[in-house]
DNA sequence: ATGGTAGGTGCCCTA
């Protein structure tokens, strides 16, 4: 078995000893890191390389970043999505033992109608075209992270309240449905298809963790060669409910590979 | 209608 992890953590500094005991506990194969919020000369790339993991990181300063930590070894890297001008580092590709794998931070978007809401689904469109080009590959990819978009009114606790609103508007969901129409599975909507209450993300405020205030916006997108390794995939909400926790709890998927 | 919390930065921005 084949263990992939989805994480944003929300600053990789503030939460290393949290992250180097969770990969310690859950011994991942793979981990997608969204939110590294570091430029790449500070990773703290020691402590992570002496629990036997490989790095590749895309990092900026305070904001976004992203990275990828692989028990075996990273080829192949690509920062950003190819053909699209971005100044934020929110896309990180690689090939590890012949699957290809990205660690995606999809732009939160702010508001509806914003302009952070028109690089949001720039940003998505910009995703799709790419992802249409790696499937012909016909290969195992993996496309893991903080999409910021609850698929369906099941994927948030209360939906008239989030109703037309950033990460539940019909727009963003209209980009997230033509990336699974191009082939790919929703990997914890494929094995969970009715499942309440299965959710990633708690906001900081309002008590939202412990009022199980929750949404799914994190996802782990299969390719249909990735998609047939399938065995499990769940959400490690015990991260969410430790201190100094990141409002994201993260993904595991699990492979026969 | 507003504010609540968190992280990084530098006298606010992003989420």
């Amino acid at each position: 078995m084949f263990t992939l992890a989805a994480w944003n953590i929300n600053s990789i500094r503030t939460r290393l000893p949290l992250l180097l005991s969770w990969l310690k506990e859950r011994t991942p194969d793979i981990v997608l890191l969204q939110e590294t919020k570091v430029i790449d000369d500070q990773f703290p790339s020691e402590e992570i390389e002496n629990l036997g993991y490989n790095i590749a990181m895309y990092g900026q300063k305070s904001y976004n970043g992203v990275a990828i930590l692989s028990k075996f070894p990273i080829e192949d890297v690509t920062q950003g999505i190819p053909g699209f001008e971005d100044d934020q580092a929110r896309y990180l590709e690689a090939v590890i033992k012949g699957m290809r794998v990205a660690s995606v931070y999809v732009p939160n978007g702010m508001a509806v109608g914003s302009d952070k809401y028109a690089y949001k689904l720039d940003f998505l469109k910009h995703l799709y075209l790419h992802t249409q080009t790696l499937l012909t590959y016909d290969e195992a990819f993996v496309m893991g992270g903080d999409f910021n978009i609850a698929p369906s009114d099941l994927d948030v606790y209360d939906p008239e309240e989030w109703h037309e609103k950033i990460l539940c508007s019909t727009a963003e969901r209209e980009a997230f449905r033509s990336l699974l129409y191009l082939g790919l599975t929703d990997a914890l909507r494929a094995l969970h298809p009715n499942e309440k209450e299965l959710y990633t993300w708690w906001d900081y405020q309002r008590g939202s963790w412990q009022n199980n205030f929750g949404l799914r916006i994190d996802h782990f997108l299969l390719s249909p060669q990735a998609a047939d390794l399938l065995k499990e995939v769940s959400v490690d909400k015990q991260m969410r409910d430790v201190e100094k926790a990141s409002d994201h709890a993260p993904v595991l998927c699990k492979l026969e590979l």
